[in-house]
DNA sequence: AAAATGGTTAAGAAATTGTTAAGATTTTGT
DNA sequence: ACAAAATCTTAACAATTTCTTAACCATTTT
């Protein structure tokens, strides 16, 4: 089994301050990337996802608060020098998870650090998820449909995960497209749609009752 | 119209402190909640269920690390006079989301109260909207009259969300009719009057009240 | 009364979804 | 590294749902 590092990117334009943090980081083992202003950061952002993003205020190139405004999806802990209120409350407002004033504390910066990651992982339970006569098993990517086991491929067994999590929700075909592609645009809602005719194809060789509702224009959800 | 109003619990024994807590969060419009001990929390913890914490940690009856280990899928804060770096971080590993020292300021409070509902609300069901008979379900997007399911398309759905959102307000036609077409122009003002007669008899079917009122020259409005 | 705006209905156009099968790609086993 | 197997994507077409158009009538304004 591959245990995937946690991918970090610092953004901090003083050197030693830099350093302190990168060694830190790497020592509890996590994957950090490296940016000293924020012009570079944006750039490395267009080409890779990251975790999580440390990010300092002030920075030559572009300024950390317009670089919290043009991240979204990826936790942002501010790391700054700035104590005011104002400061925190507006970079918390317009996007920031947390803010930690230096100097600081590097085991609260841990700590911290992992908050973000733990609730990223929100989404990834581990449990099995029951719902009526569907229970899917996290650890062998089955599915069982009235004790019968049907095996799903990766991404059927995503988007079934994705639909049983949010349960009551309908989930709009670009969240669904997101999980089975990473990379952007390649992939067709036509392909979305072989998977869920797959998935109900699957579920109906046990039993009647019908499971994946299409909601027209938007996307698909579980029945009540 | 009611749209749900977060629950926010805070535990706190000392009285002052926590009259404070609970006026600045009413202001803002939560929904609070009180609780002196650790064992009175618990018991309402039970009972109800919450979308974030506010908990001091000396507390009589149950300390608040215990509070912390037992509570599940609920953010907490932990608002604490104690300083030291340990503590932050075993609270932190131990489960809490974030953790603000006293004494503290009251905004920068109010922002990381956002931040946890912000980064909650990723998962959850938005807030439904409720007015007299109807109400539109929006996990379903679907409506509710008399407690009828009445199944809306897309563009049903959003001008009857549109008008339900600005409840007292005229809506004009080219709002409406932005919101049905993002091309310009090439939708014809008879499109939307037949949207809002389907509208009017899908209501009609369940209720005898009126709901959609035109305003003539101008737009649609939803009937006091 | 004439002109402009709103309401309803039905039919055809347009868009979305469902299904199947074939070809492309990735993974697996040797 | 290669062949076989599994999986994913694409394409084509059918089925379904939704949207727009047009015709016609009602209501309001001038």
């Amino acid at each position: 089994m591959v245990i995937t590092l946690k991918k970090i990117l610092i953004i901090e334009d003083n050197e030693s301050i830099h350093n302190v943090i990168e060694e830190l980081l790497k020592k509890e083992n996590y994957d950090t990337y490296n940016a000293y202003s924020g012009t570079e950061a944006l750039l490395l952002l267009e080409k890779e996802k990251y975790d999580l993003i440390l990010l300092d205020l002030m920075l030559p190139g572009l300024k950390g608060e317009e670089i919290i405004k043009k991240v979204n999806n990826v936790s942002i802990i501010v790391l700054s020098a700035k104590i005011s209120s104002d400061d925190k409350v507006n970079c918390l407002l317009s996007g920031a998870s947390d803010y930690i004033t230096k100097p600081f504390d590097s085991k609260e910066l841990l700590a911290r650090i992992e908050v973000q990651l733990r609730s990223n992982n929100k989404n990834n339970v581990l449990d099995n998820i029951k719902y009526k006569d569907l229970e899917l098993l996290s650890d062998k990517h089955t599915l069982l449909v009235c004790n019968n086991k049907v095996s799903l491929t990766k991404t059927e067994y995503a988007i079934l995960k994705q639909l049983l999590l949010n349960k009551p929700q309908v989930i709009s075909k670009n969240k669904l497209l997101d999980l089975i592609s990473i990379d952007t645009e390649d992939c067709d809602e036509n392909s979305l749609r072989v998977h869920i005719s797959n998935l109900r194809r699957k579920i109906k060789d046990y039993t009647d009752n019908e499971y994946i509702e299409s909601i027209w224009g938007i996307g698909f959800k579980i029945k009540d």
